[in-house]
DNA sequence: ATGGTAGCGGTGCTA
């Protein structure tokens, strides 16, 4: 079972590009973050026409997550438990019902600039009630998958420019702590599974020449609890979607689970 | 220190 997670960065924008892109990466599932649409204005027909049944959880003009999947989904469930005043529409959970069921989740974790500030503190309050879930489902002991727009720079490694970033919510020491806090449950990378080296990057911003000079930071990330991390077979970032038409800022990191 | 680009939606916000 071949795992994607991408922030598509507006799925009206995208759908051409992304349905190319499941045309040639063949995932089994994908995780889709800021679709920038509501349910009813996603754009089903070219993803359903491919085969993938398609669950969005989705806000108009912001934010928004989606699951599309070629195996059966169930269970699904909306929204990131722990404060009924949050509105912004980040998580979505569901079963996949590959060769063994495994509980998937697309998540959109707040950016939090600028730091300090409400934007800041409400990052690191959402990411306090991502580990209550996370730890929830642990207990289950079923193979899980947290896959989404982390918007944390776990280390410096994952970074081109770490200096530039010292004052960024996205690596301030408390952003990193609190993502640390959620792996010591018991979730790993599952890219740093696999991989060791510096200079593998998942987002290149838009401006000042970003992608031409490989200035790219890693914040999309796949965690996986024990139960999973048992099942990796592969892990890859999808960088050369980056140099596309009209690419989002972001690219597809994926995973091979035998599942 | 600033401004650089993109999506949504129809203006300014978010990133």
């Amino acid at each position: 079972m071949r795992i994607a997670t991408y922030n598509i960065n507006g799925i009206k924008a995208r759908a051409e590009a992304l349905g190319a892109w499941l045309d040639a990466a063949t995932p089994d599932v994908v995780l889709l973050q800021e679709i920038k649409s509501a349910d009813a204005a996603f754009p089903r027909a070219p993803f359903e026409a491919r085969g993938y049944a398609v669950e969005t959880h989705g806000q108009k003009g912001f934010n928004g997550v989606a699951i599309l999947s070629k195996l059966p989904l169930a269970d699904v469930a909306r929204g990131l438990p722990g404060d009924d005043a949050d509105d912004q529409a980040r998580w979505i959970e569901a079963t996949v019902s590959g060769r063994r069921p495994v509980r998937i989740c697309s998540l959109y974790l707040p950016n939090g600039n600028p730091a300090p500030g409400p934007k800041y503190d409400y990052k690191l309050a959402w990411m306090a009630r991502m580990k209550a879930r996370a730890a929830a489902m642990l207990a289950t002991e079923m193979p899980t998958v947290l896959g989404g727009d982390y918007n944390v720079i776990p280390q410096p490694e994952d970074a081109a420019r770490p200096q530039d970033w010292r004052e960024d919510a996205l690596f301030l020491l408390d952003s990193r702590a609190a993502f640390r806090r959620i792996l010591h449950l018991g979730y790993a990378d599952a890219f740093r599974l696999r991989e060791s080296a510096p200079g593998h990057y998942s987002f290149w911003d838009y401006q000042a020449g970003a992608w031409q000079r490989d200035n790219g930071i890693r914040i999309d990330h796949l965690l996986l609890s024990p139960q999973a991390a048992d099942l990796l077979d592969g892990a890859g970032i999808d960088k050369a979607v980056r140099g596309w038409e009209k690419p989002s800022d972001h690219v597809p990191v994926w995973i091979d689970l035998d599942a």
